[in-house]
DNA sequence: CCATACTATGCGCTTAGGCGAATACTTCCA
DNA sequence: TGGAAGTATTCGCCTAAGCGCATAGTATGG
Protein backbone atom coordinates (compact mmCIF):
# COMPACT_ATOMS: atom_id res chain seq x y z
CA UNK A 1 0.00 0.00 0.00
CA UNK A 2 1.76 2.93 -1.00
CA UNK A 3 0.87 6.48 -0.38
CA UNK A 4 -2.41 6.68 1.52
CA UNK A 5 -2.95 7.62 5.06
CA UNK A 6 0.79 9.87 5.13
CA UNK A 7 1.00 13.28 5.98
CA UNK A 8 1.93 14.52 2.75
CA UNK A 9 1.10 18.87 3.42
CA UNK A 10 -0.02 18.85 6.75
CA UNK A 11 2.06 20.40 9.43
CA UNK A 12 2.31 18.37 12.28
CA UNK A 13 -0.97 17.55 12.85
CA UNK A 14 -0.74 17.32 16.29
CA UNK A 15 0.37 20.96 16.67
CA UNK A 16 -2.53 22.59 14.92
CA UNK A 17 -3.95 25.14 16.82
CA UNK A 18 -7.77 24.54 15.80
CA UNK A 19 -7.41 22.48 12.75
CA UNK A 20 -6.55 24.89 9.68
CA UNK A 21 -9.08 25.94 7.36
CA UNK A 22 -7.82 24.85 4.13
CA UNK A 23 -8.33 21.42 6.22
CA UNK A 24 -11.68 21.87 7.42
CA UNK A 25 -12.61 23.34 3.81
CA UNK A 26 -11.15 20.00 2.29
CA UNK A 27 -13.42 18.12 4.82
CA UNK A 28 -16.48 19.95 3.47
CA UNK A 29 -15.63 19.15 0.02
CA UNK A 30 -15.80 15.61 0.74
CA UNK A 31 -19.37 16.26 0.72
CA UNK A 32 -20.16 18.87 -1.93
CA UNK A 33 -19.98 15.89 -4.12
CA UNK A 34 -23.73 14.76 -4.41
CA UNK A 35 -22.06 11.00 -5.16
CA UNK A 36 -19.96 11.07 -2.19
CA UNK A 37 -22.94 12.68 0.12
CA UNK A 38 -25.16 10.06 -1.60
CA UNK A 39 -22.25 6.99 -0.45
CA UNK A 40 -22.39 8.30 2.85
CA UNK A 41 -26.17 9.06 3.66
CA UNK A 42 -26.48 4.91 2.48
CA UNK A 43 -23.40 3.52 4.75
CA UNK A 44 -24.98 5.89 7.68
CA UNK A 45 -28.27 4.19 7.37
CA UNK A 46 -26.05 0.69 7.95
CA UNK A 47 -23.31 -0.88 7.50
CA UNK A 48 -22.30 -1.73 3.39
CA UNK A 49 -19.97 -3.35 0.94
CA UNK A 50 -18.36 -1.69 -2.03
CA UNK A 51 -20.82 -3.77 -4.62
CA UNK A 52 -23.84 -2.77 -2.66
CA UNK A 53 -22.32 0.91 -2.87
CA UNK A 54 -21.10 0.38 -6.86
CA UNK A 55 -24.82 -0.40 -6.88
CA UNK A 56 -26.28 2.56 -4.93
CA UNK A 57 -24.74 5.04 -6.15
CA UNK A 58 -24.60 3.96 -9.66
CA UNK A 59 -21.30 4.38 -11.10
CA UNK A 60 -18.38 2.63 -12.06
CA UNK A 61 -16.71 0.36 -9.15
CA UNK A 62 -13.74 2.44 -9.96
CA UNK A 63 -14.84 5.69 -9.37
CA UNK A 64 -16.76 4.65 -6.19
CA UNK A 65 -13.53 3.12 -4.53
CA UNK A 66 -11.97 6.51 -5.17
CA UNK A 67 -15.06 7.53 -3.34
CA UNK A 68 -15.25 5.80 -0.17
CA UNK A 69 -11.15 5.69 -0.16
CA UNK A 70 -11.72 9.67 0.24
CA UNK A 71 -14.89 9.59 2.90
CA UNK A 72 -12.11 7.22 4.97
CA UNK A 73 -9.14 9.02 4.10
CA UNK A 74 -12.13 12.57 5.94
CA UNK A 75 -12.91 10.18 8.65
CA UNK A 76 -16.51 9.72 7.61
CA UNK A 77 -16.72 6.06 7.31
CA UNK A 78 -14.54 3.16 8.18
CA UNK A 79 -13.40 0.18 6.45
CA UNK A 80 -13.62 -3.39 7.77
CA UNK A 81 -12.70 -6.29 5.91
CA UNK A 82 -15.09 -9.74 6.04
CA UNK A 83 -13.67 -12.60 4.16
CA UNK A 84 -12.51 -11.12 0.35
CA UNK A 85 -15.36 -8.01 1.08
CA UNK A 86 -14.68 -5.10 2.79
CA UNK A 87 -17.44 -3.22 4.56
CA UNK A 88 -18.13 0.55 4.93
CA UNK A 89 -20.04 1.63 8.29
CA UNK A 90 -19.66 5.20 9.72
CA UNK A 91 -18.00 5.05 13.60
CA UNK A 92 -18.41 8.30 14.75
CA UNK A 93 -22.27 9.38 15.64
CA UNK A 94 -21.29 13.54 14.90
CA UNK A 95 -21.01 12.27 10.90
CA UNK A 96 -24.81 12.00 11.38
CA UNK A 97 -25.38 14.92 13.34
CA UNK A 98 -23.70 16.62 10.80
CA UNK A 99 -25.20 15.17 7.86
CA UNK A 100 -29.03 15.80 9.98
CA UNK A 101 -28.14 19.45 11.00
CA UNK A 102 -27.17 20.07 7.28
CA UNK A 103 -29.83 18.91 5.66
CA UNK A 104 -32.60 21.02 7.96
CA UNK A 105 -30.73 23.95 6.94
CA UNK A 106 -30.55 23.16 3.44
CA UNK A 107 -33.69 22.32 3.79
CA UNK A 108 -34.70 25.77 4.95
CA UNK A 109 -33.19 27.26 2.28
CA UNK A 110 -33.84 24.82 -0.72
CA UNK A 111 -35.38 27.79 -2.59
CA UNK A 112 -32.09 30.28 -2.68
CA UNK A 113 -29.98 27.22 -1.93
CA UNK A 114 -29.81 27.68 -6.41
CA UNK A 115 -26.64 29.36 -5.23
CA UNK A 116 -23.77 30.11 -7.24
CA UNK A 117 -25.99 29.70 -10.19
CA UNK A 118 -25.26 32.62 -11.88
CA UNK A 119 -21.08 31.72 -11.94
CA UNK A 120 -20.41 30.03 -15.39
CA UNK A 121 -22.25 30.64 -18.51
CA UNK A 122 -21.85 27.47 -19.53
CA UNK A 123 -24.65 25.84 -21.62
CA UNK A 124 -26.78 29.05 -22.54
CA UNK B 1 -28.74 39.17 -15.74
CA UNK B 2 -31.49 39.10 -13.57
CA UNK B 3 -31.45 35.29 -13.11
CA UNK B 4 -30.33 34.82 -9.65
CA UNK B 5 -33.08 33.43 -7.28
CA UNK B 6 -35.25 31.61 -9.91
CA UNK B 7 -35.44 28.16 -9.55
CA UNK B 8 -33.29 26.49 -12.61
CA UNK B 9 -33.48 23.04 -11.96
CA UNK B 10 -34.76 22.62 -8.56
CA UNK B 11 -38.17 21.26 -8.67
CA UNK B 12 -40.67 22.83 -7.18
CA UNK B 13 -38.73 23.76 -3.92
CA UNK B 14 -42.01 23.25 -2.02
CA UNK B 15 -42.37 19.55 -3.32
CA UNK B 16 -38.90 18.58 -1.86
CA UNK B 17 -39.43 15.12 -0.25
CA UNK B 18 -36.22 15.87 2.22
CA UNK B 19 -34.17 17.97 0.31
CA UNK B 20 -32.19 16.52 -2.79
CA UNK B 21 -29.39 15.16 -2.61
CA UNK B 22 -27.81 17.63 -4.98
CA UNK B 23 -28.88 20.70 -3.17
CA UNK B 24 -27.32 18.84 -0.04
CA UNK B 25 -23.84 18.81 -1.67
CA UNK B 26 -24.46 22.28 -3.25
CA UNK B 27 -24.69 23.30 0.15
CA UNK B 28 -21.56 21.84 1.68
CA UNK B 29 -19.81 22.71 -1.50
CA UNK B 30 -20.19 26.64 -0.54
CA UNK B 31 -17.97 25.60 2.79
CA UNK B 32 -15.79 23.39 0.14
CA UNK B 33 -13.84 26.67 -0.50
CA UNK B 34 -11.47 27.87 1.87
CA UNK B 35 -11.96 31.45 1.27
CA UNK B 36 -15.76 31.23 1.61
CA UNK B 37 -15.30 29.28 4.56
CA UNK B 38 -12.79 32.06 6.22
CA UNK B 39 -15.45 34.53 5.19
CA UNK B 40 -18.40 32.59 6.86
CA UNK B 41 -16.33 32.44 9.93
CA UNK B 42 -15.07 35.98 9.94
CA UNK B 43 -18.63 36.88 9.63
CA UNK B 44 -19.52 34.39 12.13
CA UNK B 45 -17.82 35.95 15.05
CA UNK B 46 -19.96 39.58 14.12
CA UNK B 47 -21.43 41.49 11.86
CA UNK B 48 -19.07 42.66 8.71
CA UNK B 49 -18.99 45.41 5.38
CA UNK B 50 -17.65 44.23 2.50
CA UNK B 51 -14.64 46.01 2.88
CA UNK B 52 -13.93 43.77 5.58
CA UNK B 53 -14.37 40.88 4.28
CA UNK B 54 -12.43 42.11 1.00
CA UNK B 55 -9.78 43.14 3.60
CA UNK B 56 -10.22 39.63 5.63
CA UNK B 57 -9.71 37.76 2.52
CA UNK B 58 -6.90 38.90 0.77
CA UNK B 59 -8.50 38.75 -2.51
CA UNK B 60 -10.18 41.06 -5.02
CA UNK B 61 -13.49 42.83 -4.07
CA UNK B 62 -15.11 41.59 -7.03
CA UNK B 63 -14.22 37.95 -6.26
CA UNK B 64 -15.21 38.20 -2.54
CA UNK B 65 -18.55 39.74 -3.24
CA UNK B 66 -19.28 36.51 -5.73
CA UNK B 67 -18.06 34.26 -2.30
CA UNK B 68 -20.40 36.31 -0.17
CA UNK B 69 -23.56 36.38 -2.64
CA UNK B 70 -23.33 32.60 -2.64
CA UNK B 71 -23.12 32.37 1.21
CA UNK B 72 -26.29 34.64 1.11
CA UNK B 73 -27.86 32.36 -1.88
CA UNK B 74 -27.03 29.29 0.27
CA UNK B 75 -28.68 30.70 3.35
CA UNK B 76 -25.29 30.89 5.69
CA UNK B 77 -25.43 34.73 5.97
CA UNK B 78 -27.86 37.26 5.44
CA UNK B 79 -27.21 41.12 3.95
CA UNK B 80 -28.26 44.18 5.14
CA UNK B 81 -28.38 47.78 3.70
CA UNK B 82 -26.21 50.46 5.70
CA UNK B 83 -25.98 53.53 3.90
CA UNK B 84 -23.66 52.90 1.21
CA UNK B 85 -22.62 49.64 2.61
CA UNK B 86 -23.96 46.36 3.23
CA UNK B 87 -23.37 44.30 6.57
CA UNK B 88 -23.62 40.49 6.71
CA UNK B 89 -24.50 38.59 9.23
CA UNK B 90 -25.05 34.96 10.40
CA UNK B 91 -28.87 35.22 11.67
CA UNK B 92 -29.55 31.12 12.06
CA UNK B 93 -27.64 29.57 15.01
CA UNK B 94 -27.60 26.42 13.43
CA UNK B 95 -24.82 27.58 11.03
CA UNK B 96 -22.48 28.36 13.63
CA UNK B 97 -23.54 24.62 15.07
CA UNK B 98 -22.52 22.81 11.47
CA UNK B 99 -19.01 24.96 11.37
CA UNK B 100 -18.90 23.91 15.03
CA UNK B 101 -19.28 20.00 14.36
CA UNK B 102 -16.93 19.64 11.20
CA UNK B 103 -14.38 21.66 12.86
CA UNK B 104 -14.56 19.15 15.91
CA UNK B 105 -14.94 16.50 13.84
CA UNK B 106 -12.20 17.79 11.23
CA UNK B 107 -9.80 18.10 14.25
CA UNK B 108 -10.11 14.58 15.01
CA UNK B 109 -9.15 13.49 11.21
CA UNK B 110 -6.86 16.13 11.24
CA UNK B 111 -4.18 13.72 10.02
CA UNK B 112 -6.02 11.38 7.20
CA UNK B 113 -7.67 14.37 6.25
CA UNK B 114 -5.42 14.87 3.66
CA UNK B 115 -8.02 13.02 1.85
CA UNK B 116 -8.04 12.72 -2.35
CA UNK B 117 -4.28 13.44 -2.03
CA UNK B 118 -3.86 10.97 -4.43
CA UNK B 119 -6.59 12.03 -6.62
CA UNK B 120 -4.74 13.98 -8.95
CA UNK B 121 -1.14 13.69 -10.40
CA UNK B 122 -0.68 17.30 -10.87
CA UNK B 123 2.73 18.53 -9.81
CA UNK B 124 4.58 14.93 -8.62
C1' DC C 1 0.17 -21.67 -4.65
C1' DC C 2 -2.84 -20.53 -8.09
C1' DA C 3 -7.34 -18.86 -9.63
C1' DT C 4 -10.76 -15.83 -8.79
C1' DA C 5 -13.28 -12.27 -6.68
C1' DC C 6 -12.70 -7.88 -4.96
C1' DT C 7 -10.50 -3.43 -4.80
C1' DA C 8 -7.37 0.29 -6.35
C1' DT C 9 -4.78 3.01 -9.81
C1' DG C 10 -3.62 5.26 -14.24
C1' DC C 11 -5.04 7.72 -18.23
C1' DG C 12 -7.47 10.79 -21.12
C1' DC C 13 -11.36 13.59 -21.39
C1' DT C 14 -14.52 17.16 -19.83
C1' DT C 15 -16.60 20.41 -16.81
C1' DA C 16 -17.02 23.22 -12.55
C1' DG C 17 -15.42 26.81 -10.48
C1' DG C 18 -11.56 29.68 -8.49
C1' DC C 19 -8.73 33.96 -9.71
C1' DG C 20 -7.56 38.78 -11.55
C1' DA C 21 -8.65 42.65 -14.33
C1' DA C 22 -11.74 45.56 -16.48
C1' DT C 23 -16.01 47.46 -16.22
C1' DA C 24 -20.88 48.14 -15.42
C1' DC C 25 -24.38 49.07 -12.22
C1' DT C 26 -26.25 51.25 -7.53
C1' DT C 27 -26.72 54.32 -3.78
C1' DC C 28 -26.30 58.13 -1.34
C1' DC C 29 -25.14 62.76 -0.53
C1' DA C 30 -23.68 67.36 -1.82
C1' DT D 1 -28.58 65.44 -10.65
C1' DG D 2 -23.85 64.35 -10.85
C1' DG D 3 -19.95 62.35 -8.80
C1' DA D 4 -17.89 59.32 -5.56
C1' DA D 5 -18.12 55.20 -2.97
C1' DG D 6 -19.65 50.72 -2.84
C1' DT D 7 -21.07 46.44 -5.07
C1' DA D 8 -21.88 43.19 -8.96
C1' DT D 9 -20.94 41.16 -13.57
C1' DT D 10 -18.28 39.71 -17.54
C1' DC D 11 -14.29 37.64 -19.56
C1' DG D 12 -10.39 34.88 -20.24
C1' DC D 13 -7.40 31.79 -18.06
C1' DC D 14 -6.17 27.78 -15.45
C1' DT D 15 -6.50 24.04 -12.02
C1' DA D 16 -9.31 20.76 -9.40
C1' DA D 17 -11.83 17.03 -9.77
C1' DG D 18 -15.66 14.26 -11.72
C1' DC D 19 -16.37 10.24 -15.16
C1' DG D 20 -15.44 5.78 -17.86
C1' DC D 21 -12.42 2.47 -19.39
C1' DA D 22 -8.61 -0.47 -19.03
C1' DT D 23 -5.75 -2.60 -16.06
C1' DA D 24 -2.92 -3.52 -12.07
C1' DG D 25 -2.80 -5.10 -7.40
C1' DT D 26 -4.51 -8.11 -3.26
C1' DA D 27 -6.62 -11.31 -0.37
C1' DT D 28 -9.02 -15.36 0.28
C1' DG D 29 -10.37 -19.89 -0.56
C1' DG D 30 -9.89 -24.14 -3.09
Amino acid sequence: MPQRLNTPSVPTADEIPCTHLDTVAKFFRALSDPTRLKLLEFILRGERTSAECVEHAGISQPRVSVHLSCLVDCGYVTARRDGKKLRYSVGDPRVADLVVLARSLAADNATALTCCTRIPDSQD
